[in-house]
RNA sequence: GGGUAGGUGGCGGAGUGGUCAAACGCACUAGACUGUAAAUCUAGCGGCUUAAUUGCCUACGGGGGUUCAAAUCCCUCCCUGCCCA
């Protein structure tokens, strides 16, 4: 690949928007080493495949020279949501931030070079900043600009609060972009908005503008809403190699050309031969397939996203038992239920009752119909279709 | 500050004294079918308990009260939307 081809590739492949593409183009033709910026609430550090694609842009950059600059919103964090529902987000402590923090960045650095990336809390500046700054950042922008976006819009027509925090935060990021003089903003295209307010800010403040690269959203298990974790839909980068596994081969079909670009970060010329594949009616689960080896190995490598693959098949093709389940010793005598509760495999008596009810409860393959069932001798039990345990005595 | 409508399970949303662990939909879990896809069908979906939906406990914004009995009535506090200023 020479460097056009690079270039091509980096503001191109994957991309859903950049602004301004020129602008960045002649720019790093030019040589320029760029400021990248990109940043993250420490709250829940789980890193799932939807910031992959973010991370792996910055990656890019950072393998052709440039700075990434990582900010960590502490302040937004350590603020936390006034918004007092029943549920007001607890402040985090100076420790709970440096701790996810921690997490953030040993799961980032799956994908990123930690080492080479700059690191900026912005406690470091709004924390030292007070009612001036605020004010002043504030005159820059009217309140209907900010009310145009469009998720306050439909917010107010359905009705649904909008708090003063919110409406403050996009200038908070923005503010970011001038403390860190960014170049270039990366994130999602549903950061539109703030790092556009990040250009606005720059250049009210008399400083070059930052050009934006937006990233799509990933589209999550379920194939209808964004990846996230609360929706409970995603795969996170530390997810076991069958999991991991399991969890492609679950996508439905609708989404397989988004996942093959985004997720698995196959190049041009295969997404075009994948296509055809579908197109002449092969069964997608072959490309789930192959999908689902290639995301494993890109976070647990090749050996084991082979041996996840080869336990897939094992387990749902050809309904056998995997190799490796967890073991969990007992008494001779013990109430299977109390087994399974104990270590967490379901999740309350009732729920045990339920499901043996429901034939879902198997020991040593045989459904069980007593929810009594005592352990007399080591026996592999299996609840529902994914959940096995060996139980030792 | 004034007016007005509200706060129910993960979400949406019924229910306005007993038959309410709370309709219905979504989400979720299991079973069948399958490609752990989709669609479909079936069952379940607070907890403990029993041979058994048997018995019990906790729950409808918080607290207090009326009643044999409260999500439903009263008092009080907190919170939110909308309109007006």
């Amino acid at each position: 690949m020479d460097n056009e081809e690079k270039i091509e590739r980096l503001l191109a492949r994957g991309t859903a928007e950049v602004i301004e593409k020129k602008h960045l183009e002649e720019r790093i033709k030019k040589g320029d080493k760029l400021r990248i910026k990109n940043g993250a609430d420490p709250t829940a550090p789980d890193l799932h495949l939807g910031h992959a694609v973010i991370l792996r842009k910055l990656r890019e950059f950072q393998d052709l020279g440039h700075q990434v600059v990582f900010i960590i919103g502490d302040f937004t964090a350590r603020v936390g949501d006034p918004s007092g529902k029943s549920a007001t987000r607890p402040m985090l402590s100076e420790e709970e931030i440096k701790k996810n923090a921690k997490t953030y960045f040993e799961q980032a650095g799956k994908i990123i070079d930690i080492e080479k990336t700059e690191i900026h809390y912005n406690s470091e500046w709004f924390l030292k900043e007070g009612w001036a700054e605020v004010l002043e950042i504030a005159g820059k922008f009217t309140v209907q600009r900010v009310l145009e976006r469009d998720d306050f819009e439909r917010r107010i027509k359905a009705g649904v609060e909008i708090t003063m925090k919110e409406v403050l935060y996009p200038l908070m990021q923005a503010y970011d972009s001038v403390k860190i003089r960014a170049d270039v903003e990366i994130g999602g295209t549903d950061q539109k908005f703030n790092m556009l307010a990040g250009r606005t800010l720059q250049r009210k403040m008399g400083m070059a503008e930052q050009d934006v690269i937006m990233m799509p959203i990933l589209t999550g298990l379920d194939g209808e809403r964004k990846m996230s974790k609360s929706l409970g839909n995603y795969i996170g980068v530390t997810d076991a190699p069958n999991d991991m596994f399991g969890k492609v081969m679950s996508i439905p079909d609708k989404i397989i050309m988004e996942w093959a670009e985004l997720a698995a970060d196959y190049s041009g010329e295969e997404l075009v031969e994948i296509g055809k594949r579908l197109e002449r009616g092969e069964n997608p689960r072959n490309i789930k397939i192959e999908m689902a080896e290639r995301i494993t190995a890109m976070y647990h490598g090749k050996e084991e996203a082979t041996s996840a693959k080869e336990n897939f098949i094992k387990l749902f093709q050809k309904k056998e038992i995997p190799d490796d389940i967890p073991e969990i010793a007992a008494e001779k005598g013990d109430a299977l239920g109390d087994i399974l509760i104990e270590n967490k495999i379901v999740a309350s008596k009732s729920e045990f009752r339920r499901l043996v009810k429901a034939g879902a409860v198997d020991a040593d393959g045989e459904p069980i119909v007593d929810i009594h069932f005592a352990i007399e001798r080591p026996t592999v039990v299996k609840v529902g279709k994914r959940r096995f345990v060996k139980v030792k005595i």
